[in-house]
DNA sequence: GTCTATACTTTGATAGAC
DNA sequence: GTCTATCAAAGTATAGAC
């Protein structure tokens, strides 16, 4: 039995991983089918619209981790500086300390930039907004709450650029580090 | 005559843009065609290789471009603050204020990155490097100036996914002056 | 050099048996 | 739910006329 996927949670955790590798256009339904044990006929069943739904689910489902796991935290704890402390932690978890890419920010680069236009701009909104609330609450002023927060978003996917790009997850790491320490909060 | 391009230089420009919009799969020899205004016919000719040889040719010259425009200078210019502010204004003005994606950085997180990986890699280890040797003449201390030089190519990187995936090419223009400034150059 | 025509493969997607 | 068979369309690439 070399099945992989026995319910759609599953499915959207191993497309999650193949469109990371391959991109949209290179996860052919064949790809798919090999990779997750599941025929076309299955894949079908699970989403009716295709490989767009697939993409969508996978979209979704990296929203919503982030949302409970990072953005809420970011503008509801009680302590924001130890909001964005864990914020940092998840970040380098979520991305294996630079060996992971960021399926968002690849498809915004990319061929499909515009199918997923909304998704891809929330996404990123959300984040930058979400840390600049906490950066308010802990004290920094209004403007440069924001443009802080901008910075250390736009930065952490330089650094998953970079990463990949030299094949040195290291880099992001580095990154990681100096954006926490820039931010100057104080240590727990 | 709606024929755009007259020589292989012509048709590398052409190429360059098609790539950056729809990627190397999304790119294909049709849309190429009809883009081009080059039957396959021609295309082949100019390019034996085929797809793979267009992108490669691409590369090729977005490397040389930035070698002669910016590296040189970050390593030769008797001036390094100075190479360094014509390295922002390049930067900017290739990148077109934020509208235009870097293809390395979309190749790096796209389904292609293995198929070009030495080149890839090569482009940015190229523009740290020179980066990095001018801060160091500057008179930045050894490790400081790399640290320094990676932090800055990485968050460029970052801000044009940030600036696409937002779709407000006014974050990449605030995302270089906040680097520039952040170097600490004296003004000229 | 450039075009048209075409070979051959793979794509995403559907239908129907089980 | 899952499989096999199959579809039409699009993919890259080649051949040959001009």
């Amino acid at each position: 039995m070399t099945r992989t996927v026995n319910e759609r949670a599953d499915a959207v955790a191993a497309l999650a991983e193949i469109f990371r590798e391959f991109g949209y256009e290179g996860a052919s339904l064949s790809l798919i089918g090999a990779r997750t044990g599941l025929g076309k006929g299955s894949l079908y069943h699970f989403f009716p619209g295709g490989k767009e739904e697939m993409a969508a689910s996978v979209l979704a489902e990296i929203d919503g981790w982030f949302a409970r796991a990072v953005f809420a935290p970011l503008r509801e704890d009680p302590d924001p500086a130890a909001a964005i402390r864990r914020m940092f932690r998840e970040t380098d978890a979520y991305f294996r300390s630079g060996r992971r890419v960021c399926l968002v920010g690849a498809f915004a680069l990319g061929d499909v930039r515009d199918r997923f236009a909304a998704r891809i701009a929330t996404y990123f909104a959300a984040w930058r907004d979400a840390l600049a609330d906490a950066l308010r609450r802990a004290g920094r002023a209004e403007g440069s709450a924001a443009e802080e927060a901008e910075h250390v978003v736009s930065a952490i996917q330089g650094a998953l650029v970079m990463a990949r790009a030299v094949d040195d997850p290291a880099v992001f790491v580095r990154a990681l580090a100096r954006l926490e320490a820039g931010l100057g909060l104080a240590e727990p």
